[in-house]
DNA sequence: CGGCCGACGTTACACGTGTAAGTTGCCCGG
DNA sequence: CCGGGCAACTTACACGTGTAACGTCGGCCG
């Protein structure tokens, strides 16, 4: 065809030097025009020919080579194992959002990454290439001191650990998944349940948050005599409901915290077509979930579930900024939200 | 305190410069190792210092440096605006953490970017900035024909969108709404319905996905006589499906195809509230919904839905791999799955 | 012995940007 | 008339990497 030496050479995108030619200044002042630096530096009408330039042009600067001068880049590394993804509720994901667009208002571009779930060496070896200015780790264990290590060593200015642990070296948004088991068993109890189950996910990356969700409820159980707690493990397969739900009676429970609205529903149901009736009433099961997904409020009873109360995204953009700001802060636990139980008709 | 002087400097991160003084060897031959062009150039004994080195330092290679000499980097760009990203399901969480793991396997870095809801020219002047590989979008609309000119024009190989449109000079990764309609129509005609409600749902960012479905169950209808379809605006709101089933017997309808399992849910339990009953029999309503979520399967009855079968995300990256090699490639259309219906008990 | 070649490294440049340090030209006070 | 200060730019370097082009050294053939 009429292409006999490979792939066609691409356009070359115009460069800050092609400004620089086409408003007749030199390349440095086109830099301190764009970056607003050039108060008490550049004539207005300079100003104003550069930055016409840059438009006509469509010119884009190439961050590569901005993060390469500046040592670090302006990339913010929203980090989650692969195997996590999938779990991110609607409130997640508004959350995440609503951080990207702040993150985007005080200049970095905030990005996801869902890491192949490797070793934590691996997972950090690979955000390191990016030289990110901060990572902020969705998951708590798939980081350890020996990957935050190596992240500070790459040159990231700020690690940011969100969940319910805090490994060495990193600061830590603190959503207390203990406080929803606290808050769970805290309402059952008041209700006057003594017998609770608790739903952990068979799911395995999911582990890391409903072990505290459960010594939550442990916690509430304790001040109470004569209460007592028990973990149920769950697929989430409607075959696995109707297994645990088979079991019921032998249990002998008066009341679940299921991990979330989706288990919560599925053992509802298997619940219900066993025969077990689901409610807060005598002899009913009070069943209680998390999340407050939307079609919790679709089933019957609608289910009373404990809703997490994210801060708002800017504050955490903010804090973000400031570490990188600051990086020699010393780590420290910052809260990302509580937990409130929204009652409704399950328990 | 101890920090008069401003903010802790930062410990310089290992450059290939480090890893050549401590095996003794020039950068150059640093490069060429551990990048694996060695073959035939260094010796075998020479190589193993390199690497040995290299491991010691903890040395990572900055992506910036790199895709500033290469011109271009290795970060395929996954592009969706804010306000669509919590509409993901489940289905496409998994499909996009697949898709990750084998970029990586292709030695790229595959990165989401919430988008700020902008312009197609501002999100796609930021994209731009980082210069990716590629830059798969998710939204159709969020890219005009413009803004594929500025990505291009910067050095992006490969543009790609996904969904029911395709902006002139991107590829296009189909999957085609209009189908799901169609077999949700003739689902619901060969079940001997002839007036179909389609719920449109009121959320700005599903448009562009909720209209071809439309279309499609128009054209499932238009071949049966007798058969009408009707448009339904619903909100993702109790209140919203509470006014819709309201109205019902006036709209004189005995089926509906809801955009996916939430809205079918949301309204088929409004119907249920209202005393109008919902299956497959005559006198009742007959639901379909779409995307197999999993509490589609916990309400009663089932809800029969049309789900997405997307093809294997390793399939996407290699094709996204090839289209980055020869960035001359005329834009095609890719398939990128087809809807298939999944009969439960309420249609 | 001259010349060539292959194996093994190195030198040197380019990529696009930010910014400290310099260089003008001009005005103004002494 | 000179020095100083200021506005308005420019010059020059550094950031870390990939790779084409260039040594160098020993061995082998004619």
């Amino acid at each position: 065809m009429t292409d006999p030496a490979g792939p066609v050479p691409l356009p070359t995108p115009p460069t800050s030097a092609a400004v620089a030619r086409r408003a007749g200044v030199s390349r440095a002042t086109v830099s301190y025009v764009l970056n607003g630096q050039a108060a008490g530096r550049v004539a207005a009408r300079t100003q104003a020919r550069v930055r016409a330039a840059a438009e006509e042009l469509g010119y884009v600067p190439h961050a590569a080579a901005r993060s390469l001068r500046a040592g670090r880049g302006r990339i913010v590394l929203l980090a989650a194992p692969a195997d996590t993804v999938p779990a991110f509720g609607p409130l997640f994901t508004a959350f995440l959002a609503g951080f990207q667009s702040a993150l985007h208002r005080l200049g970095y571009t905030g990005v996801l990454h869902g890491a192949p779930a490797q070793s934590p060496q691996a997972a950090a070896r690979a955000w390191a290439e990016l030289r990110p200015a901060a990572v902020l780790a969705l998951h708590g264990p798939a980081l350890d001191a020996a990957a935050v290590a190596l992240l500070k060593r790459s040159g990231t200015a700020a690690v940011l650990t969100a969940g319910p642990q805090a490994p060495p070296g990193a600061h830590t948004l603190l959503l207390d998944d203990r406080e929803a088991g606290l808050r769970a068993g805290a309402h059952l109890l008041a209700a006057g349940r003594r017998r609770i189950g608790v739903v952990r996910p068979a799911e395995p990356g999911l582990a890391a948050f409903a072990a505290p969700r459960l010594a939550g409820v442990r916690e509430a159980a304790a001040a109470r005599p004569g209460a007592a707690v028990r973990p149920l493990d769950l697929a989430l397969t409607e075959e696995s409901a109707a297994g645990l739900a088979a079991r019921w009676p032998a249990l002998g429970l008066d009341a679940v915290f299921a991990y979330n609205d989706e288990y919560a529903m599925l053992l509802m149901r298997a619940l219900q077509d066993a025969g077990h009736p689901v409610g807060p009433g005598a002899g009913e099961t009070a069943v209680v979930g998390a999340d407050d997904l939307l079609p919790g409020r679709l089933v019957r009873p609608r289910l009373t579930t404990v809703r997490p109360e994210l801060i708002p995204p800017e504050g955490v953009a903010r804090l973000v900024d400031a570490l990188i700001r600051d990086p020699g802060a010393t780590p420290a636990v910052h809260r990302l939200g509580t937990f409130r139980v929204v009652p409704r008709e399950s328990a």
